[in-house]
DNA sequence: CAGTGGTCTAGACCACCTA
DNA sequence: AGGTGGTCTAGACCACTGC
């Protein structure tokens, strides 16, 4: 790919990017907004080394005329960046690119989806279902998901693999009266999202992640091995849909010694 | 505090905000931009009641009118709310109050901050220093802070206390070499950030920290007490400065039994 | 269909850093 | 002193939601 970054010359928008911002069939293809095409377009120069790890990017008024895209679009799209740690930024000197930006494994925000963390580690994610069951729901669970005594649920355990390497014991409880599907038809090797859209046309509108310790149990160590008794993460997830309501809970055991929780985090 | 809020008369502009963005003297006090005073406001509201948890906000264009702020200035402030998981936004519909905000310990891009995540979990948070000692670097170590063999550390040991109850371990290892000021006059019980200031001379740039389960050790069983053996989180912080040069190196023991490490996310 | 949040623009002034 | 990122404005059009 050719790339017009000189600036003599009046010739912009060279660049793949800006192919695609006209106003009309937009939700056919992945509505990609100005601000993510410029997100995009400057990771890949990160990632194949047009921009040097820890060298000085290009300035917000050279990107905006380059791309031929405002300045505060530039911005929009380098905040992104500056936010997953991939780049620096510092007032009155420049934006440089973050040499450490590959350490981390997991995205701010992206804690719940355990795909991407294990992509994050440099693995290939695989899920396997393991059963979903319905069931009486327990005390905890009656308070945490606001139901009433006798309630059901869905139980739904999966196993997660990176590469080959069972890593993530994965238990979802869902209240059963949320199902608009049958319970059969479930896919249990799908994205949680896609589950909640598909079987319960409920769209989760934020996650609750609590991070604890806990020491590997019997059922886990069947299915994750390792060393018996060891330590492991334990990533208690609650979902919740608009209006605050409760729709899920999600307790997922984490295999620390394979897997790394990673974040990078700017100094505020 | 009097705020207009009815939308029929045209007397904006009568909160407390809006009194200091004279652009002079902006730096002797804490710098507060427009967008953050918005932001503490709306903060303030929530935290108050005058929005109730779950209720929609007003609108943007309301919030630009009352405030006599653009509506970029208002999105910026509602950006950050919803960083944080306060509040939820709709489109097409509307900003709401989230009524789990306070189920959150930590906010994203704080999690190296102790102070912060055990104020996060509703204690009263202090730090006791309890040895500052220099020596050579290990092996890691060298490695990781990119140091020559035979150079040395300076390794501060605290404890952070939630009211009375030690909470988390803390060993910050940092190159000799970096120290500008006596090693004497190092003050244990301050910020990590301000010590850096003070007696190092660098500013912190970001911080890659990586979430472990570990057992209780004998040390830190020492210090922290409670069952013996049991698992506890270990947060291991890597700090950088600019030119990512790494900075210094944080091994805390965390005690899960007490502070919860937990997170709100929003979908994206 | 009216109103909401989401996106984008063009221009301005500022604080800050480095030379 | 010149350039950088940080902030703010006023206006515009869009996609989406709920009535």
């Amino acid at each position: 790919m050719k790339l017009i970054v000189g600036k003599g010359t009046k010739s912009k928008r060279q660049t793949t990017i800006i192919l695609q911002i006209g106003k009309p069939f937009m939700n056919l293809v992945q509505a990609k907004t100005v601000a993510n095409q410029v997100d995009e377009l400057l990771l890949e120069r990160i990632r194949d080394g047009s921009y040097l790890p820890g060298s000085r990017m290009p300035s917000e008024s050279e990107l905006s005329e380059e791309l031929g895209v405002s300045r505060a679009t530039v911005r929009t799209a380098l905040a992104k960046l500056a936010a997953n740690g991939l780049i620096l930024r510092k007032q009155g000197d420049g934006t440089y690119v973050n040499a450490r930006a590959g350490d981390a494994s997991a995205r701010f925000g992206n804690l719940w989806d355990l795909v991407e963390l294990i992509e994050g580690n440099g693995f290939t994610p695989s899920i396997q279902p393991l059963s979903i069951e319905r069931r009486p729901a327990s005390e905890k669970e009656i308070f945490a998901l606001a139901l009433e005594p006798g309630d059901e649920l869905i139980s739904l355990r999966r196993l997660f693999f990176a590469d080959q390497q069972a890593v993530i014991l994965a238990d979802n409880v869902i209240p059963f009266s949320l199902l608009r599907e049958p319970l059969e038809s479930i896919d249990g090797s799908l994205h949680i999202r896609d589950i909640f859209q598909k079987y319960f046309h409920q769209k989760i509108s934020f996650a609750i992640t609590d991070i604890r310790s806990a020491v590997l149990g019997v059922e886990a160590y069947k299915h994750l091995g390792g060393e018996a008794g060891r330590a492991i993460l334990q990533l208690q997830v609650s979902l919740f849909g608009k209006n605050n309501l409760p729709l899920a809970l999600g307790l997922n055991d984490f295999d620390d010694s394979t897997l790394r929780l990673s974040l990078v985090q700017a100094w505020s």
